[in-house]
DNA sequence: TTTTAATGTTAGATGAATCTAACTTAATTA
DNA sequence: TAATTAAGTTAGATTCATCTAACATTAAAA
């Protein structure tokens, strides 16, 4: 049985490796990660290393075992259902249900869990757009397009986003954003790189920083293939 | 802010206390209904006097500050709010809710419980049959009629228990017993005090024991007033 | 009233999770 | 290659919640 910390520590382990795309990170990076001094992570680590839940050796870099892999992908499942079931169910705008599936998803009890995702109808798709792993650990991340990558007059849709923060989330309310919106990108200002983006019809001005955070599928538009929405929920 | 040990102690003290009708409760008490030592205790609860939540003094008794006992209220509200999801929406038996509902009790977050009340229409009785404290802390004791009170040949309704472990109810689900239950004491044993019951034509025996925790009403029924049936969760 | 039993407290230890300050190793740059 | 910087570790301290073992107080019984 592993503690709040241990499984916040695998989490982001999980996090800064997999969702990155690397093999594996530094004490410093989980560190900052987790707000938390450096020397506490050396301790760390050498406690999950004894748990056998990471491969690390002194002055190397950590990564996730097989079996700390497993257990930090239940605790992603845990966390996004929670937050399927506060949107869903209570009501919550998704910029407030981080922070509360950060304390639900330690709850132990694979049964709760499991029926929480059969009352759930078994979501695929978390409030932010991200995948839910399934029950027996399936879970692998698509490679991401963002906003930033899209060239003047190209249109997308909103797929998902990179920063579950409040802040971050509430400025994407703010410019008329949500699940399945079509974006369109008017121009990139030359000077700055500010992107102008219009959104049923209107119009704002975002950053690079925020548009990095912003993940899309451009739709088939040259092709003629006829139109492709997105279903956020249904597609079992 | 209080850490999840806090809110179990001030929890304890309210159950050890209100529900008793018992003014104030010793170190030895609280340690056995804790599993911990008294020593552990003691200190404990001067770390809770600081924080004003108790009002003790040295060799005295323990009992609950004012707001203690609001603190308290509110954990024992959210417990029986989460139970009472548990059961009606995921489709719990009664008998596991209780442990799960002890980790889901100490969520920090005060939208999420107004939330959850009005999801599931804001009800007043757990599925244990015990009230749930209103938002601003009202919360009283109703004096308890039990099972163990009655004479031979007279009847009442199963209103509540006073245990809400597995072992107790799965006792109960096995005599048929479930809220709102008619139950008829056909006779006491004189020799071991047995109580042989009926429960939708099924007879039992029960011991005194069990029937200390079986909380009833009696119907009015010499005074041939009509029909008053237990309406477990309509009474708004 | 004195002894005994029950109850409660103190002191010292442990493990988890954190910190700061000092030190070591690895990587980069000149 | 040597010096500097970045990254990482160790040591020692702190807080929380717990323990055991020894001691103190209160209540009950002889």
């Amino acid at each position: 049985m592993l503690t709040f910390t241990e499984e916040n520590y695998i989490k982001a382990l999980l996090k800064l490796t997999e969702e990155v795309g690397v093999e594996a990170v530094g004490t410093n990076e989980l560190a900052a990660h987790l707000g938390v001094k450096p020397a506490t992570v050396t301790d760390m680590l050498k406690r999950l290393k004894e748990k056998q839940l990471v491969s690390y050796e002194k002055y190397g870099k950590v990564s996730l075992s097989v079996s700390g892999r497993s257990l930090a992908i239940d605790v992603l499942r845990k966390h996004r259902l929670w937050e399927t079931f506060l949107c869903r169910c209570l009501g919550f705008p998704w910029h407030q249900v981080h922070e509360i599936a950060e304390q639900l998803e330690h709850i132990q009890s694979n049964e709760l869990m499991d029926r929480l995702d059969a009352f759930l109808g078994f979501p695929q798709i978390d409030p932010h757009g991200d995948l839910i792993p399934s029950k027996d650990g399936v879970f692998q991340v698509k490679p991401k397009r963002t906003l930033s990558m899209l060239a003047a007059t190209q249109s997308a849709v909103l797929i998902g986003v990179g920063d579950n923060s409040a802040a971050f989330l509430q400025y994407v309310d703010a410019v008329g954003l949500q699940l399945g919106s079509e974006i369109l990108v008017k121009r990139i200002q030359p000077y700055d790189a500010l992107i102008e983006i219009e959104i049923n019809g209107k119009t704002s001005q975002v950053s690079q920083k925020f548009a990095d955070q912003i993940f899309v599928d451009t739709p088939p538009q040259r092709d003629e293939i006829s139109d492709v929405g997105l279903d956020v929920e249904g597609d079992l």
